[in-house]
DNA sequence: GGGCGGACCATACTTAGGTTTAGCCGCAAC
DNA sequence: GTTGCGGCTAAACCTAAGTATGGTCCGCCC
């Protein structure tokens, strides 16, 4: 799982690697955790503060954040509102050494993958970042996926949009042509031009692009 | 949300009412949790230890378990996981008056909605219960589609369900006959079949049909 | 005012999808 | 041993889908 080259030089930065974000008042902790993450191949980042994580630039890989509940100017849980509030998706794992029950739970609810008290064994920490990476990596490759669909779909003119919509509904071309009053040859030459917009191979793949664009289902039909 | 019918007889037992189920070895909390609940119009029933209500049949309603951390003689955290392992995935609200915060992250990890700590406020609970009830209803509706789904699938013949894989993936009658050595009205005849039987009133029908049975998008063909 | 793109439509043609009717083969159940 | 079913196929026929080619109309931008 580990790349394997864990003994090359500390800033190999291999833009593929995932990285582990640390924040941390503390810079034993921030040490002593970065020595851990090294130690096993990860790159790793610390700060001493939430506000120095927010001006770094995110870099465009797998990660996660570790981050101890009690930070010095917000809380943990706070911060990871303010994430959230802001569209940042990033895996957190939580550390504590004064925690309590509803933090904890508080923490869970909200997404982290873990909450560690301190002390904590290596392995646990270790355990916890393999998991945020793996979950943050199929988040990023699900957002992907998304992203190219929606930039397909905003290619499409707004007439196009709407017999896909139909279209992938299960109307038929003529149903469609009298849904929207339009004859049928021309619902057929827009179709083509979806297929090619959207470059989908087949109607059931470009029906998994509507379901996964949230096109149409929940209308039934006949309305507006 | 509530029914409105919170006055009535305590039996009255409409069979479409969510139930919670309470388990405790002490009788003053479950009948302080009783009350509680009947007093918002809930059905509940109570138990005194888990091995009692996994006697009681499982009524076909929404319904959700309250469940204290420390049972007599199986912890509720194993409970879960057994619970879990026998596929009986009802809601769970823990509460404890002693937990700890691994306790509290391995009950959340497992899904349960919630973790409170004694004493809770009324309130708290109530939220809770809302929020496991809507959890499995919603959960029971996917639960049933996807029943009816499966078994209209299995009336398929083996040929049939072959069929119905390679056409929602995308290929052509021409090509499903190739893949499968058969004749192209063959692969029509399946075809009319497959629609009949899986009650399919479009192939965009019948594609998300295969999409919520997880049939063939892993399989491929053709990929960049 | 000319160019451009979106939307529309017609004719003509090809391919794909789908049904009906009818029949053959093999196998398992009765 | 006959009946039923799954699987297969053919012929005939019809509808649906898709692709040119060619053209109109409208609004917008430079």
């Amino acid at each position: 799982m580990v790349t394997g080259r864990a003994a090359s030089p500390p800033t190999h930065t291999n833009a593929e690697d995932p990285i582990v974000f640390v924040i941390d008042d503390d810079a034993s902790v921030r040490d002593a955790l970065s020595n851990l993450f090294r130690s096993v191949g990860l790159r790793t980042v610390a700060f001493g503060s939430a506000h120095e994580f927010l001006q770094h630039k995110p870099a465009d890989v797998p990660s996660c954040l570790i981050l101890d509940i009690r930070l010095p100017r917000l809380s943990g849980l706070d911060f990871q509102a303010e994430l959230a509030k802001a569209g940042i998706h990033i895996p957190i794992i939580f550390m504590t050494g004064h925690g309590d029950i509803p933090m904890t739970v508080r923490a869970m609810k909200a997404g982290a993958v873990d909450f560690l008290t301190k002390p904590f064994r290596d392995q646990d920490m270790l355990d916890a970042v393999t998991t945020a990476i793996e979950r943050d990596r199929n988040r990023r490759d699900e957002a992907k996926v998304l992203a190219n669909l929606r930039a397909a779909f905003a290619s499409l003119t707004p007439r196009e949009r709407q017999v896909m919509t139909l279209v992938t509904a299960g109307l038929m071309n003529k149903q469609v042509a009298a849904e929207i009053g339009v004859a049928e040859i021309t619902v057929k030459i827009h179709r083509g031009q979806i297929m090619r917009k959207m470059a989908a191979k087949s109607l059931p793949d470009l029906v998994r692009m509507a379901e996964i664009l949230g096109i149409g289902q929940a209308s039934g039909r006949a309305q507006t």
